[in-house]
DNA sequence: ACAGCAAACGAACGATCGTTCTATTATTGA
DNA sequence: TCAATAATAGAACGATCGTTCGTTTGCTGT
C-alpha cells in the first residue's frame, strides 16, 4: 500500500518532510533561527503535532543537523569512496565538497553554520556539532595519509595541517558564494586545493609535470 | 568634570558602554542572539532606556557591527601601518589578525560571525556586513598588491587570490580555536600563511633564504 | 473489521520578544 | 541659576516563542 519508498511508516514518513524543510530553513537562517511555529506553517501541520516528534526544540536542531551530516556523507564522502585511495579520493572529495550543497537543494552548509552558531555555546547542541566536525576532519586527515602513504604527498606532509587548510578554503568559498555572491568563488576554491596539493607533492612528482 | 574620556557626553558614554556589552555578547551568541531585554539587564538599565539609544534592534545591530569593525581597524590594520608597505605589513596584519579578539577581549570574532549569519538574510544588516568585508577583503588585496609591486612577490600573484586564501586560513583559525578548542590553532594559521606567502615569493626570493 | 496505538490537532500556558507611550529624572548651555 | 533639552524609567501592547495537555483523527496489525 505504500507508494514509492519502501517502508517507511506515517510517522517516519512526516518526520522526514519535516527534517527536509528544516535543513533547508537551517541552511539560510541558521539553528537558532529554526522555529517550531514558522516550521509548522510550511509543513502544513500543527505545532504541537510537529513539536511531538521531537520533544524540544533542542532535538529538533540535533536532528535536523543529523539529517545534514547525512545527506553531506551520502553526497560528498560515499561517492568519493569509489575513486582510489590517496590523492584520487581527496580531489574527488574536494569536487563533491564544493558542490554538495546545490546538489541538494540548500543555499548555505549547515555544518559550517552550525559551527559557527555553537562554537561558544555549550550544551548538547555544540556537542553535537563538535563530534561530526571531529569526524569529518578526521576523515580528511586519514585521506592525506593514504595520500602520504601512496608516496604522492611527501613524507613530511602534515596531514592535520593540510585538513586545517581544507577546511579554510571550503569556508572562504562559501563566504564568497553567499556573501560576496562570487560566481568565481568555485574557481578560486579550486586554484587554492591545486596550490595546497602542489604543496604536498612528493619530490619525485613535483612540478608541473609528470615522467 | 569629566574623569577619563576627554568629552563625552552623558548619552555617548552609556551608549559606548552599551555597545562594549553588545559587542562582548555579539562575539558569543552572534547579532541575532542579541536582545533588548538581556542587554538591558546586563548594564543595568531599563529595557526602553536601552532601547532609545538606537531605536530599534536592526540598528542595534548595526551600531554594534560598526563597534567592532572600528575596534578590529583599530588593532589589526592601524598598527600595521607602520610597518612598511609591501610584505613586512602584510605579516604584521595577519599576526595582528590573529590576535585581535583575545586584545580586545572578544571571544569569537564579530565580523566572520556576522558573515555567516547575514550570509543569506537580505536586509540593511546584511548590507552593513557585506560592505565592512569588501573593504576588508580589498585592503588585503592593496596589501598583497604593494608586495607585487615591491618585487617581493611574483608579478604573476594573483592578489584577489591571495586575498581569498588568507580569509579561509582566519577561518579555519577560528573555527579550530572555538569549536575544537584547539591551543595549536595559531601556530597551525602561521604555518599555513608561511605556506601561502612562499608559494607567492618572487623567484629572486624564492626558496629558504635570502642571498 | 475492529481493537489498540500512533499521529496530529486545537487551545491555552507563561515567558520573552521588539516596540510604543507617558512620565520622571539628569544634564546641559546661556 | 534656571529653563531647555537629553536621558532614563516604567508600564503596557501585541506577537511569537517553546511547551503542555486533553482530545480527536487516522493508521495498522491481527
Amino acid at each position: 500500500m505504500n507508494q514509492t519508498a519502501s517502508k517507511l511508516s506515517k510517522g517516519e514518513e512526516t518526520r522526514a518532510a519535516i527534517l527536509k524543510a528544516a535543513l533547508k530553513h537551517a541552511s539560510v537562517a541558521g539553528f537558532e533561527g529554526l522555529t517550531i511555529g514558522t516550521l509548522a506553517t510550511e509543513t502544513g501541520m500543527s505545532k504541537s503535532g510537529l513539536f511531538a516528534h521531537f520533544g524540544s526544540k533542542e532535538e529538533l536542531q540535533i536532528a535536523t543537523l543529523d539529517e545534514g551530516v547525512r545527506r553531506f556523507s551520502e553526497s560528498t564522502v560515499l561517492p568519493a569512496l569509489s575513486a582510489p585511495r590517496g590523492l584520487k579520493r581527496l580531489q574527488a572529495m574536494c569536487d563533491n565538497w564544493l558542490t554538495w550543497t546545490a546538489r541538494n537543494d540548500l543555499t548555505g552548509c549547515p555544518m559550517m553554520t552550525a559551527s559557527q552558531e555553537f562554537d561558544n555555546k555549550p550544551g548538547p547542541v555544540r556537542d553535537a556539532v563538535v563530534e561530526h566536525m571531529r569526524r569529518l576532519h578526521q576523515s580528511l586527515v586519514k585521506s592525506v595519509q593514504m595520500a602520504i602513504d601512496n608516496g604522492e604527498f611527501a613524507a613530511s606532509t602534515d596531514a592535520e595541517q593540510v585538513a586545517f587548510e581544507l577546511f579554510g578554503i571550503i569556508s572562504s568559498c562559501y563566504r564568497s558564494r553567499n556573501l560576496f555572491q562570487d560566481s568565481h568563488a568555485d574557481q578560486r576554491a579550486r586554484r587554492a586545493f591545486e596550490r595546497l596539493i602542489n604543496s604536498c607533492l612528493a619530490a619525485s612528482a613535483a612540478g608541473v609535470s609528470r615522467t
